[in-house]
DNA sequence: ATTCATGGCGCC
DNA sequence: AAAGGGCGCCATGAAT
């Protein structure tokens, strides 16, 4: 079902596709689009077909519409869709794709800067379609295009399950924003105070900052910003400790009193600004912290956020996050996900007989590393991550001999991105191309291995090797999200996706259902597995704990 | 006064 | 010889 809404009022548009895309039927001009939507979720629960999530579904809530089951999102399919097709980058929404269609010049995604406001915001409603442009038609012409393009793919039904997973993540997206997590201001006001001394009335640095700042000076004997590497850097080296630079890792080996003077204060400095009491003001309303999610914003497919720092929430300041009374937080988090991915992907049989278990660190470890789990822990992010520096390079070749198959898919990955080309994940998103500029001398000297240009290739295989893994893991984890939205939704509307950060979801549900929550979690990441990865025998576990405070799932 | 790059650190 | 992937956000300090 095609649904366009009106640019101003609440009318709309709708009409019925069929299997090829084609129009059903008529088209229906309703006064209330929210109203029509509910009936006909209610009495079909089809498939919405709309040009953003973002603009469509989140008006359509705040009109009093159903939170809808399925829908194809055709700014996020025509994203997947350009990087299947190699023309990553170019502008993605319905009136770019729509141009695209008839040979017309593609009008940008991102409205011009300082351009008037008007124009900008009736280009967003239109999703960029030309004003002579039937908005409906349009929609139902590019949907059907890339039903045609998804089916053109090396692999339909995988490109097929990625739409439809990234289309269910941007509803949960609109759907979690509005709903917030929990948060409760006084506990995350006795965490602050108790760590960094009372609120300071106008924003002014607490005390306990002011204290240690205070004695970092008495330690370097001068005064000194303990904000300001480059103010900190002469004055370490002027008692004695030459710094490379002030991170804490650096600062960690350090025997010097300012030292550890100073990772205090950054710790609990990064907590005041980050996450302390300007941020609630600024980002906690009623009880419920509401980031705004966007879907794809990372090119592996990972979500990003806009403002509040919501994926970056220190793990102390989880004990802020409070299930309100009569409920309870279900914390669900894939452990250990992409070694896990890396173990199904390449169906490398010694790996993912080490994923078998429980730990697969562990079992890797026992198999190659002597027992050593750190020791195996860092072989399997070094070949994940292209880490060759320190001990990594030994443990890697450990791992090539015990895990060929497992190593060969990430090296393959990595020469691929060397050389320039692109790599796909285990359901078909597809890398960007390196930047033209970044392989400007593919013959460049290869003798010459600490070349600028060769510099850049191994980083950008670096990043083509990641990619492989990281992408396919965040195709998991959409397909899970996406069983798991369905599978709530059968339970009741009580339970609430609230969190949901790479490899981990938070469900706020009332305490009795959460035993229903938990059972569904387990149903959604088995449904993933199968989804993604077909007849694996690598387990994708998610464990969950049902607790009244996040910070207690750990 | 505002913008931009950098260093740094939080999360995965 | 090679020097770990992805993000968002903050303060600093220089440039505009």
């Amino acid at each position: 079902m095609a649904v366009v809404a009106d640019p101003v009022g609440s009318g709309g548009r709708l009409c019925g596709l069929g299997e090829d895309g084609g129009t059903v039927g008529g088209t229906a001009v309703v006064a209330d689009l929210a109203r029509a939507v509910r009936e006909v979720e209610a009495a079909a629960g089809p498939r919405w077909v709309w040009g953003g999530t973002e603009e469509v579904y989140q008006g359509l809530l705040d009109r009093g519409g159903v939170r809808v089951g399925r829908c194809h999102d055709v700014k996020l399919v025509e994203s997947l869709l350009l990087g299947q097709e190699g023309r990553h980058g170019r502008p993605r929404s319905l009136g770019a794709a729509w141009a695209r269609l008839h040979g017309l010049p593609e009008p940008p995604d991102a409205p011009e800067a300082g351009g008037d406001d008007q124009p900008v915001l009736f280009a967003a409603d239109r999703h960029h379609l030309p004003p002579d442009a039937d908005p409906l038609a349009a929609l139902v012409e590019v949907h059907a295009a890339q039903q045609r393009r998804i089916g053109a793919g090396d692999r339909p039904d995988r490109m097929r399950l990625l739409c439809a997973a990234e289309s269910a993540g941007a509803l949960a997206a609109v759907e979690m924003g509005r709903d917030g997590l929990p948060w409760s201001a006084r506990a995350h006001d006795e965490l602050l105070t108790g760590l960094l001394g009372p609120r300071p009335a106008g924003g002014a640095r607490p005390a306990r900052l002011g204290e240690l700042a205070q004695r970092i000076q008495d330690a370097l004997g001068r005064p000194v910003n303990p904000d300001s590497p480059a103010q900190l850097l002469p004055a370490f080296a002027r008692v004695g400790v030459p710094l490379a630079s002030t991170r804490s890792h650096e600062l960690r080996k350090v025997e010097h009193p300012a030292a550890g003077l100073l990772l205090r204060y950054k710790e609990l400095s990064r907590i005041h600004a980050a996450h302390g009491w300007a941020w609630r003001e600024a980002w906690v309303r009623d009880g419920r912290f509401r980031p705004e999610y966007v879907v794809g914003g990372v090119v592996s497919g990972r979500w990003a956020t806009r403002g509040g720092g919501a994926l970056q929430i220190p793990r102390p300041l989880r004990a802020a996050v409070v299930a309100d009374p009569g409920h309870l937080l279900v914390v669900a988090d894939a452990g250990q996900l992409e070694p896990r991915v890396l173990a199904a992907m390449s169906g490398d049989q010694g790996l993912a007989g080490a994923a078998a278990g429980g730990d697969l660190y562990a079992a890797v470890a026992q198999d190659a590393f002597g027992g050593d789990r750190p020791r195996a822990k860092i072989a399997l992010l070094a070949a994940m991550y292209g880490q060759t520096s320190g001990e990594a390079g030994q443990l890697l070749a450990v791992m090539r001999r015990r895990f060929p198959v497992a190593l060969a898919l990430v090296e393959a990955a990595a020469r691929t991105g060397e050389a320039g080309g692109i790599v796909r994940s285990q359901l078909g998103r597809t890398s960007p191309a390196p930047s033209a500029d970044r392989f400007v001398d593919e013959a460049a000297d290869p003798a010459d291995g600490a070349s600028p240009d060769r510099r850049a290739a191994r980083s950008w295989g670096r990043f083509t090797r990641n990619f492989v893994i990281q992408a396919s893991a965040a195709d998991w984890a959409l397909a899970m999200l996406a069983a798991l939205r369905r599978e709530l939704a059968a339970i009741g509307s009580a339970p609430r996706l609230v969190f949901f950060q790479h490899d981990e979801v938070v469900v706020h549900t009332p305490a009795d259902l959460a035993p229903a929550v938990e059972s569904a979690v387990a149903a959604a990441a088995d449904e993933a597995r199968r989804l993604v990865f077909g007849a694996t025998p690598v387990p994708f576990p998610l464990e969950t704990h049902a607790v009244e405070r996040y910070a207690d799932a750990k």
